[in-house]
DNA sequence: CCAAAAGTGTTGGTAGTACACCCATGC
DNA sequence: GCATGGGTGTACTACCAACACTTTTGG
């Protein structure tokens, strides 16, 4: 049985939240597949206790899927439809799994409570992926890392929450230069400028990349990394603020 | 008796407006007084009925206060500390007015029900302050503007909430161009500077001024307006987009 | 020596800043 | 005419895009 605790938590407003990661020249998300069947993606998000502040309730979730206490974290939007419910969902969920095999899930009074309409607190984080070992909650099947242009359909509006994180993460990608939360303690140029690329969805000029992450003295410049490639040794550097 | 129908509302969310107008060269705030002894001053604000978007629960609220209905509006952040709750503003309510008076406006249920943690969005509001007639709800003794620099002590983190509200408003002056939406249909360059300057708050020059503006390609020129003092007269101009 | 990638330098254009100059208007 | 504020022009600077050149490394 999977407990909601529900007299715990503020009811009707939930947080869901966008990780970022980045791999393999490519930014991911990381989204938890739930047990039943018919192929439910989501989110990772929960809900707010009475006794933990929104931005403790969005650590919280994300330290339970990612094992990760000190995490890059942003409040980029609420989304407030009156149509935002876990119904037509849940539905579906019951069409496909019947309903014996949710009600051995869930509590009538639980159910109640999470199929009512919900307000939403979307949080994106940047993490890591290298620290990053995805956690399985109860229901879920799996959590893996998915591409941002390739992501599953998931349920109720996420696909949409998503996109809104990364059209937030593009306007502060420069501002708030935080793109060094998504790579390892020490990185090469090469990554930062992929990093920029990918989430920016535009190439840009190597030399004059360079020169400008430099000139915002935020970096401390290390030995330079043996690759074994034929090719001068990049310099690794290390965030110095 | 001072109606909240808490059943069709959710619980525990609100919403609270920091409603920006501009006059005499001063970036002003729309703050409700309450009837209530003591000198209890608010943002307006209210809650989200079970049937209207967060956005429209907005919309609502304003043009309950100002009349006006197409308005030009913000989300730009929650605020949700665990301490967030009217508790301490209503033991002082009770202290200066009695409980037999607090009695005759708020039954008990309701008093439960606003007493409880709140979980706020902040939503700014730019106005044209000439098109505002400030309305008076039940509980209001006044509803007057206060200068932005100037604002009187408010109940729980309004204070906070106004200051948040005008770091959102100078990070998006230039990138939305909203400034216009402060100013009456015409208005002349001077005017649109002395928003620029009064919510980024530092001069700018004239010359330079008017070249950036007029370069964005978003103004339509009109007449000139005729002012009656001892200088050439200023060009009037309309949003044009 | 060559290819590949990293690091640095040079050039040209654009945008922003400071300031100068002229124009219209009422006294 | 003169003070006042409005409109435009000019020089200087800073920044950014495009490209060229040099350096390092393994094969």
């Amino acid at each position: 049985m999977i407990s909601l605790r529900a007299s715990d938590h503020i009811p009707q407003l939930s947080i869901d939240c966008v990780i970022f990661g980045f791999s393999q020249n490519q930014l991911k998300v990381l989204s938890p597949k739930l047990i039943f069947k018919g192929d439910f993606w989501s989110l990772p998000g929960g809900f707010v206790r009475q006794d933990e502040s929104i931005d403790q309730a969005a650590r919280r979730i994300l330290e339970e899927r990612t094992g990760i206490k000190d995490i890059y974290l942003e409040q980029f939007r609420v989304f407030g439809e009156t149509d935002r419910s876990n119904l037509s969902f849940w539905d579906r969920l019951t069409e496909l799994n019947g309903e014996a095999f949710v009600a051995e899930h869930f509590n009538r009074k639980e159910l109640e409570w999470i199929t009512k309409r919900f307000v939403s607190i979307g949080y994106y984080a940047l993490v890591d992926i290298t620290k990053v070992i995805p956690v399985k909650m109860e229901a879920d099947a799996s959590v893996e890392w998915y591409d941002i242009q390739n992501l599953p359909p998931m349920i109720m509006d996420h696909n949409q929450i998503v996109a809104a994180a990364l059209v937030s993460l593009q306007q502060n990608l420069d501002q708030k230069l935080i793109a060094f939360n998504l790579l390892p303690e020490t990185f090469t140029m090469n990554e930062v400028q992929q990093i920029y690329e990918v989430v920016l969805n535009k190439t840009l000029l190597r030399s004059n990349f360079q020169k400008k992450i430099l000139d915002l003295n935020v970096l401390e410049r290390l030995e330079k990394k043996f690759t074994g490639k034929a090719n001068k040794a990049p310099y690794l550097y290390r965030w110095a603020q």
